[in-house]
DNA sequence: CGGGCAATTGAAATACATCAAGGCGTGTGG
DNA sequence: CCACACGCCTTGATGTATTTCAATTGCCCG
């Protein structure tokens, strides 16, 4: 259920990019060595890794079809992880469809999720330098994704200004959404943090779609949303519940719309 | 006070650096297109900035001397701005003595203290890329810092694929301690939080001198704990008051002991 | 000497966690 | 196909960590 339920936006990149690909339990390359621009059409011009690694190459459309960065496409089922902690990798991985999380756990099991992964996303960008980045990279739906060899990508990278300026400012982006959460997580109180996650969430999705819609799949789990706001599953559910019942949000099915996004904000930015 | 009490670490750079300089209340370059090295013996082999900017540049001692990146130095009090939070500048400072700290807040007066910055930290890496980072930067004590013009340092960095390689160690370095700062203020309980700040403050300190003492210069006011910490005031001063209490610490004249470290690690890592 | 910032302390308030029980949907094995 | 277990969500009662409020002290600085 929960792989279906990934949606009409993971579906469509998906479809896009692979075409009809039957789930595999276990990891296993699929396509290997495929050129980037193969699985690169319309849906990817709205993905960040595609102005980092396909539309960033060239400016002429002809050459766009042909890039020399050489990649496989995995499949794994909801709950599996994509990254191991302490597993030092080779490649670095590019969500295609589906949504994932990074985060950090502690010994005892408390853990803190830094960042939902959407399509487009790169998994933790860091580690393009520091092979192990300390992160778990954990399947929330079925995802699909693509692994590039560090090596050549950092290459790639590191040869063009231009490729390395635009890489930078991902990395500025993420450090800046990391601060940002530091802010949330110690400044902020509950209903502000689930407002703002909810509402960044709703961006996130929207700058991957076409159009722009109230209603998004959400398939998060409240446990999701505890360890990404600091909270209790117990606590978060409460505060979803006031929400749903003050008439901002409505939850149903792996869906989310937001009915009063002025009040939403106005809970997320208290003051 | 506060300025005289930077203390044994800082005074000790800010000598070896510019000899003696008086303070200066309003912001005004001292020396104008200095080279780095003129700044830079042994004190500065310490400096995570002299392997960016001056050790990094040649191997051999002599070549050491000259570098081609032009700086100027400032002092200004304790409390007083470095880093405006929209100020769009086209240099990037480095401290060069004292204690600054780099945070974020909200227009309500909550704000959240991303980083305490150190002799030879780089004021907000990310600047190189994006100008504004959004981070208003204090000084804590009076502070020392060396101002460079972001484009020369930006060409000179991009340029080397060495230099390259270490900044990007730099950065990823700052995004793991946010990432581990969120993982704190999530995740762990007061004790803990303020028990990590102080081990990792005292581990900050230690890397910048050549000897390891159990006491270190520490100007923070628990204002600035409890931004650091996600807390308030009151709360700090309890908890501080129960380290002090069960003979962990001990708190006195701008100096910080630690008495038991063994102690102070396992509330730190609770469970 | 007086004013203001910093720290301490205690009492009360509150935000959030923990504990516990029940319902609902979903997959599973008989 | 049903019974059942299991994960997920909800809700209430209770516990606890942290905040807020307030009063007091010491200290530095003007």
């Amino acid at each position: 259920m929960l792989g279906s339920s990934t949606g009409a936006l993971a579906g469509h990149m998906a479809d896009t990019m692979i075409g009809s690909t039957t789930a595999q339990p276990t990891e296993e390359p699929k396509v290997a060595a495929t050129m980037c621009a193969v699985s690169c059409d319309t849906a990817c011009s709205l993905c960040p890794a595609y102005n980092l690694l396909c539309g960033g190459l060239s400016k002429s459309a002809s050459e766009q079809q042909s890039l020399p960065v050489a990649s496989t496409l995995h499949t794994i089922p909801a709950r599996r992880l994509i990254l191991h902690p302490k597993e030092w990798s080779e490649f670095v991985p590019i969500v295609c469809s589906g949504w994932a999380m990074s985060s950090i756990a502690l010994p005892d099991g408390r853990r803190q999720i830094i960042s939902f992964l959407l399509p487009g996303d790169v998994v933790s960008i860091g580690s393009l330098i520091a092979p192990l980045s300390g992160h778990t990279v954990e399947a929330i739906t079925e995802v699909t994704y693509r692994k590039f060899k560090r090596d050549e990508l950092k290459e790639l990278l590191f040869g063009r200004s231009d490729l390395l300026e635009r890489l930078f400012k991902l990395w500025n982006e993420a450090k800046s959404r990391a601060d940002q959460l530091a802010l949330d997580l110690g400044r902020r109180r509950a209903d502000e943090r689930i407002a703002r996650l909810i509402l960044r969430l709703s961006e996130k999705v929207a700058r991957r779609s076409t159009v722009r819609t109230q209603t998004f799949d959400f398939p998060l789990r409240q446990r999701h949303i505890a360890d990404a706001t600091g909270l209790t599953p117990v606590h978060v559910s409460k505060i979803l519940g006031e929400l749903q019942r003050a008439g901002m949000i409505e939850i149903g099915g792996r869906t989310l719309t937001i009915l009063n996004a002025a009040e939403l904000q106005r809970v997320a930015d208290w003051r």
